[in-house]
DNA sequence: TAGAAACCTTCAAGCCACTTCAAGGTCAAG
DNA sequence: CTTGACCTTGAAGTGGCTTGAAGGTTTCTA
């Protein structure tokens, strides 16, 4: 069992916020850095100290990168004042342009899936003789310079 | 239309090599620096000459990173020799290992654009209200801290 | 009371596969 | 002899972190 120990007066140090949120230490650092949460100062040592509202900031964040959103993305949410429509706006708009990236990705993917599992199909392992090389060297050979469909992780 | 000189009587200068392969210039000097494709030096001037040969070798090269393929597998499949049964068989580990990882990606990706379409139906744009954020707000507390399927861009 | 474990701090560099920028060298045509 | 299109090197930036070094603080235990 993880102890997660509840929120004493001052809050939780940097490592029950890391258990909490599931957010690396490091990482909440890095987050901070980025502006993305709070610069939390306290007075004693120079331990930062975060509420349940932060931590709950964190999780927020976790979720969102789960969805790949970039930290941009993420940034966009972050800043959304509920109680404006046009802000809902913002967020479906948000929203909607991350899932048309995961859908073209999955586009790509499942080419590439595609291509993959036919050249290994050339080479079942059982013969002598393999030609998965000679297949990608005929591939490399005959594939158009500007042939659309190429381009190597473009993120996502 | 794109010039494509023939190769002269000393060969491509790099910006010709990298119309003809699809690789860009600086991605050239980029690849030569990790040693995926020779240093070609000349004697008169500090240009870059490269030969047919070359520029089959940066095509291979963009058709396996067209796959998805690390660096590091490239230059896996790069030092084969083809007639060696066993570089076969490490030919075909590598496209095994990395149909796989496309595999994984592949399924990451169909439960997040699933995740998100439901995220996106619950705001459907007519009405005034949109409960997009609170109910993110609302995952992001129910999701457990450690609880399997997070974890963002695990490249690919 | 000392010292060791278990926290915390900052800053820097490393990862991957590039791209972009700055500052300058070389070469052919007009 | 200048213009412009090439080429050169080296350094820094991108994104989203992770890892490491070097040290400060706090708490527990012998």
């Amino acid at each position: 069992m993880a102890t997660l120990k509840p929120q004493s007066v001052q809050g939780y140090q940097i490592g029950q916020a890391a258990k909490r949120s599931g957010v690396s230490t490091a990482n909440i650092r890095f987050y901070e850095k980025q502006a993305l949460i709070p610069a939390r100062g306290t007075g004693d040592n120079s331990y930062r100290i975060y509420s349940d509202e932060d931590v709950h900031q964190l999780r927020f964040i976790r979720l969102l990168r789960s969805l790949d959103m970039s930290l941009a993305e993420v940034r966009t949410l972050l800043d959304l004042d509920l109680r404006k429509k046009s802000h809902c706006q913002t967020a479906r708009n948000t929203l909607d342009d991350h899932l048309s990236h995961v859908r073209t990705r999955l586009t790509e993917l499942r080419g590439l899936e595609k291509d993959l599992s036919a050249l290994r199909a050339q080479c079942d392992g059982q013969g002598d003789q393999c030609h998965l090389i000679e297949a990608l060297h005929a591939r490399a050979n005959s594939d158009p310079v500007l042939g659309g469909k190429s381009k190597a992780r473009t993120h996502l």
